[in-house]
DNA sequence: TTCACATTGCTAATTATTTCACAATAATTT
DNA sequence: AAATTATTGTGAAATAATTAGCAATGTGAA
């Protein structure tokens, strides 16, 4: 699809607005306003038009927006046409729960394949997915295409894990590990800290807490 | 502490430069440079800089930050002086993973309950974190003085305990469910939601891939 | 037909965050 | 003593993201 450097924020939004308007697809209603999108997410519908206008969608005066089209202009944004393959490090508590939130969600986006190096869960599957020695990660990438890896390990393993993605050729990384990883520019590289998140709930429960009374 | 209106960008690094700084402290060295920070979390030495003055902090010229005192000082406006208590509600996978990564991290943020319908998971202990039925979450929440609560039950569920926590006294909420979650001013409110990172990192691995030749 | 209305689409303003650029400083070398 | 060096601290510029404000428009009512 053509639109250029659409804002970080704008393509987690797109994410966010596909599933909420597929959950509202069946439904009787064929089109949708900006303010009913907005009030799905709880931001602004300004918000909405905003990105809307981004991606270069253009709604009707009277009706709002056209659902399906709008569903399919996203997916031709932000899906890949051929769709993309995913591989969890670190079946874990956390790579199931990835595994689980994930199953039978987005069609172009499938996990395909999971690593460890407990042997009780090597060559079984889980929720669909199986397990692989993590010895046989670069192979099974490449052989597979697969294009996403999602690090979910013990922190001081996420760095090798992710030098040897990066090696095996994925293009992006989600890492759950606190640990900052270095991957070149052409690998996308996303983390997410659980206790960045929690520490900063914290800090501002708190200062709600004092400024409320 | 007194520093007020701290940047959400920055409350995040400062819990990042703590565990950071944590991870050196036990070493020889009783200092640090602003540029061994920014290379420790791939960030750039004027935005440790910059982060370090909001907090007003002053580091000597020639040897850089005292690590200790920093430390302590990151504590004294993160933290509460007499430390918040967490609940954790579903002891899924998800549940099960946010307490074995927090297990034995921040003493003055503690999980102290979990929350499940599962019968086989009531009344046990998991890490250390004992596992109650969801009925009794108001009043040990309340007894308790829990202020902050995760939510990390299937998705449908999530408005009714946000809810009830919020009625229950807590202050923060981090909700790991795709719901987008109502709650009032004085209780604050982080969502994570994976399958949107997810397909922010193949929105971008995609792009990347078509720069990159 | 004309008016009132609700909504989109978009420019401009605002706010938030990061980065630049450089003065100030203190230890070390010449 | 003077020059050199490496570092901090910070105003100002740049960039990113959100929000305000409002003209344009199409529909239904008067």
């Amino acid at each position: 699809m053509f639109v250029k450097n659409l804002p970080h924020k704008t393509v987690e939004r797109l994410s966010q607005y596909r599933r909420a308007l597929l959950m509202i697809l069946s439904k009787e209603k064929t089109h949708v306003f900006s303010h009913e999108i907005a009030q799905m997410l709880h931001i602004t519908p300004v918000q909405v038009r905003r990105d809307l206008m981004l991606i270069g969608y253009s709604g009707n005066l009277r009706k709002g927006y056209d659902i399906k089209e709008l569903i399919e202009l996203i997916g031709k944004i932000i899906d890949s046409e051929r769709g993309q393959r995913v591989a969890v490090v670190g079946l874990g508590n956390l790579g199931k729960a990835i595994i689980s939130y994930f199953k039978g969600k987005r069609s172009k986006l499938a996990i395909i394949a999971a690593f460890d190096v407990n042997p009780e869960k090597i060559n079984r599957v889980y929720d669909g997915v199986a397990c692989h020695h993590i010895s046989q990660m670069s192979e099974i990438i490449k052989q597979n295409n697969i294009s996403i890896g999602i690090i979910a390990v013990p922190s001081e393993q996420a760095p090798e894990i992710a030098e040897a993605m990066v090696l095996a050729g994925v293009k992006g990384i989600l890492n759950f590990t606190p640990k900052p990883l270095n991957v070149p520019p052409f690998v996308y590289l996303e983390e997410y800290d659980m206790i960045t998140s929690l520490e900063k709930v914290a800090f501002f429960a708190k200062k709600n807490d004092e400024r409320f009374k």
